[in-house]
DNA sequence: GCTTGACATCCTACTGCTAGGTAGGCTATG
DNA sequence: CATAGCCTACCTAGCAGTAGGATGTCAAGC
């Protein structure tokens, strides 16, 4: 299985830096050290590849997630966390993978479509629970409903990321982090 | 001047819906009825497209926010108005120009990644006016700065159309548009 | 222990198609 | 007569995907 997850690897690199539509199979090929043909071994269709590729990433969030809600750090730590994901992508001029996928959408395959959903669905549930978590314990003011915020600080950080990456601006993402940490511990 | 304006239009529309490196010549070619081969007489390259294309909607960018700036709204209602352009986006499967294009951003030829960054730039500045004219007015409160804030703003309403084009989910829009409005009009 | 056959993994070579872009010619307008 | 605007025909390069063969591994059967 070493060769697949060498493939996944350079696909989702790929990926989150150029697009789905913008890498192809001998651009793997060439990174893995392997010729296109073989790659079709694996991943016959190169949708069986991004339907692969999100699995893998939607894991690799749940990983993250559960790491951070098993620990002991305090609501606004955590949620600090949560942005820090982002701001490492950013750092290594990725988009998130879910990000990426969505502003292609209408090109992909349908059957994508479901797996992307759950995967920003995933996200807003995991929010929400952090996000009650710190209302109750009066560390955190909300706008809103709990998941109505969540969806907010997901769609930021999203577009934040987008932006920071393609203007080269590394503050503004920052500036943006930091106005969404202001809005939710401001004491009302 | 008018085949040029339909070759602008389509092709308007096939980045905001397909993003640029899901389109090509011939989708346009048959759309406004001429050759492939003759829309190089117009754009040479695709490239020389692309930047036309983002002197053009930056261009509907200006006039949308200047009618909105010299109207007689409060800022509440003209922060709406704003809302209202990516919601009449979403409702027409479109992203934003300028968001299609930052995520394609590493794939695009240099030359046109200074115009985007303007792009983002002038929906800051704008927003940034409209916070500050609102928090003079006492109708607006803060998050950090006016500029933080605004650059808070323009991820947020980017990535929630990002996020619920790709998942068909306009309610998840307005639950985004929503908050926001609710980060900033509730008195502290 | 040795053979046999199934299957995995990789290869070379190729297909059919689409991409952006070019060459050069026709026609109409000013 | 020049130029704008469009055409047919073509080029090279790249795309996802396929055909069919070489090599290797590993387990079943004797």
């Amino acid at each position: 299985m070493e060769m697949r997850d060498q493939i996944l690897t350079s696909a989702q690199r790929l990926v989150q830096q150029r697009g789905f539509n913008g890498f192809s199979y001998a651009d793997i090929a060439a990174e893995v050290g392997i010729r296109k043909a073989s790659l079709h071994h694996h991943f016959p269709t190169k949708t069986d590849l991004g339907l692969a590729l999100i699995e893998v990433y939607s894991g690799q969030l749940n990983s993250a997630l559960f790491n951070i809600s098993g620990s002991s750090l305090s609501a606004n730590e955590k949620l600090a966390a949560y942005i820090a994901l982002y701001r490492s992508s950013l750092e290594a001029e990725r988009m998130c993978l879910g990000g990426m996928l969505a502003s292609e959408a209408l090109t992909l395959d349908a059957t994508m479509l479901p797996s992307l959903k759950r995967f920003f669905n995933r996200n807003i549930e995991w929010l929400t629970e952090i996000l009650a978590e710190g209302n109750l314990q009066q560390l955190f003011v909300l706008n809103g409903s709990a998941a109505n915020h969540a969806r907010m600080l997901l769609s930021a950080l999203q577009g934040a990321l987008l932006i920071a990456r393609a203007t080269g601006d590394r503050e503004a993402f920052e500036q943006t982090a930091s106005s969404l940490m202001t809005g939710l511990t401001r004491k009302g």
